[in-house]
DNA sequence: TTGAAAGCGCTAACAG
DNA sequence: CTGTTAGCGCTTTCAA
């Protein structure tokens, strides 16, 4: 029924040794053997069974990606561009989802077992500091991927450049007056970007002050989600003094921007004629529901992050690198600048069409 | 460094066929024997290898999942369902995302060879019929998810009976005259919501005309896109003599809903007011826009369709199952029901119907 | 350049 | 109930 080595070995008239070295493209073996060997392996159809191999050679051609499930767009994106990549350099993806960090904690343990999977991509959640020496000892090549460890090969996103960015292009559009809404300061991106912020702000002489910052209080998605946005803004809306210089909003995720958009609403401020909004991340409704918002390259963190795993893999003694993405200006209609003629004309824009979503 | 069988029999005191034994729950130990083992086993942390287990046993506790890159959401989600099951009973998923049939029977191809996984998992897309003898033959357990196919087990949603309850909830708001907007009719979820279409109109006396349907021409997702439910709405708010009478739209996806909202903006339609919509999907932009919809009991799909493949699994001789899942209609803005105070009054649903199987 | 043979770590059949 | 042993299919020395 199932072909083994043998079957191809015998029928080839050679040993399994020289199957053995013909598949894995080893040089010992003549042109003229090599061509007969595989012309028989195609005939028959032969694959070499995985485990087997897996088992003599102790490596296993897969990698597990250890990736939390709170989140969607993001992930979908970067693990589009891994399984792509996985799919031209043909290794296996082995998927654990996680929901939180003792499963995290779980599955990156069973993960580097010994010949479970030749690698890991861990996903943009904080790195357990208990198995940082574990995953040294067992010498399992690991990146992180949205996440940072000095131990360890890491991919991220320039938040605080992106926040600046995001800032600045406020402060060109004629703002002067400008809050932002954060998440919890004890994540990571949460601080950048506040402090990409801040950098904006100063760099344009304008006044920083925790005043105009909301910062959300711990709890769910550190912040990250709708409720918090809207009722920042609320906020933001109804003290009477700052509302009157208020003309924008630098929004730390487009989720909150989200929420932010309906506090608007309910208040009957128009966005962006009374307020502009820029968002951040670009997740998939932010189109939907045109905020300006900073762009993560997310495919190609997925391609860059398996390219990364590889590289380590190869050469475990290589130097620890740090790759970072600047994200992208996405301008669309909640920061006003499409009003703006003077401001189009040098702008690049995006090709979906402004509606006017807040009348 | 690695810990193996041999170190655990070694340090237990026994031979390693009674370690396997206790390691697989084998009846055949006593207590004490067992209790022993298990207790050196875990101070030694020794966790059976993998790939060394499969190639003995022939089983490889794993699941490969193939399933398309295009869509988003409901994919998420249903894989979210499998995860937690599989998370729960403990098997591996290796995960093959595809982006046209050509890949998928590749995946198909190699998932099929012995030894590779114990089951797989077939997503929504129409199943290579150059497979099936090769998956009869090589007797791997496959269940199809959002498909079917008279030869493996499958799970659908009753697409039919779906779009008859929207478009009876139509019917029950009081229109008269509603349209319907279709994607391509050669995909079988858009055959059977124009079906389900036509059962309620006709169940209410109401005249079902392919006047008002508008079908895709075969393309980008089979006319599942925002595009063609943007130029659909158009079409029918353009006609003059349709579009006096038209009050209310039954849309075959929530993605082409999301054009046809646009359309209605652009043609200053107010929604639900001029024109009432309905889609189907329930995708996350839905909840954001508004959208009233049929939600798709999507986490439940993946936990059951996990389980019958692990059924299918301890008994291939079974009799192929079809397992059908009733979408749920999810009541928001776009409908005009939560206009009417009556309506709202006993409509009070929100349990998910699970899953009737039958054989 | 090649064949033979020794494992990889485990399961399962077979004796005891 | 338990130890021993023969593979599972392949990679990889080691001789030839």
């Amino acid at each position: 029924m199932d072909i083994t080595i043998y079957d191809v070995a015998r029928e080839a008239g050679v040993g399994i040794g020289t199957v053995s070295r013909c598949m894995n493209n080893h040089p010992n073996v003549s042109a003229a053997t090599r061509a007969r060997v595989l012309s028989v392996a195609k005939r028959l159809s032969y694959q070499p069974h995985v485990y087997a191999r897996g088992l003599a050679s102790k490596k296993t051609n897969a990698v597990s990606l250890i990736i939390p499930y709170f989140t969607n767009y993001f992930f979908i994106e970067v693990l589009r561009g891994v399984q792509d990549k996985a799919a031209e350099v043909g290794v296996e993806l082995v998927l654990y989802g996680v929901n939180n960090p003792a499963e995290a904690e779980h599955y990156l343990r069973r993960s580097l077992h010994r010949g479970h999977v030749d690698g890991i991509l861990f996903f943009s959640m904080g790195f357990p500091e208990s198995c940082v020496s574990k995953c040294k000892e067992m010498n399992v090549p690991l990146v992180l991927v949205d996440g940072y460890h000095p131990e360890f090969d890491s991919l991220r996103v320039k938040n605080r450049e992106g926040a600046e960015l995001a800032t600045s292009h406020l402060i060109r559009l004629g703002h002067r007056e400008i809050a932002m809404i954060n998440a919890t300061l004890e994540t990571q991106p949460a601080q950048e970007r506040l402090a990409g912020y801040r950098d904006a702000l100063e760099a344009s002489g304008l006044a920083f002050s925790m005043d105009s910052v909301r910062v959300a209080p711990r709890g769910k998605q550190d912040g990250f989600n709708k409720e918090w946005g809207r009722s920042a803004m609320r906020d933001l809306l109804s003290r009477g003094p700052v509302r009157r210089s208020l003309t924008a909003v630098f929004i730390a995720s487009d989720v909150q921007a989200i929420g932010a958009l309906e506090a608007a609403r309910e208040f009957g401020v128009r966005i962006p004629d009374d307020i502009a909004l820029v968002g951040f991340d670009d997740i998939e409704l932010a189109q939907h529901l045109e905020i300006t918002t900073m762009r993560q390259p997310m495919y190609e963190m997925g391609t860059l992050a398996l390219d990364q795993l590889l590289a380590r893999m190869k050469d475990p003694g290589a130097p620890v690198t740090l790759s970072t993405f600047m994200p992208e200006l996405i301008i669309r209609g909640t920061c006003g600048a499409r009003r703006n003629k003077n401001f189009l004309s040098h702008e690049q824009t995006t090709q979906t069409q402004l509606a006017d979503s807040n009348t």
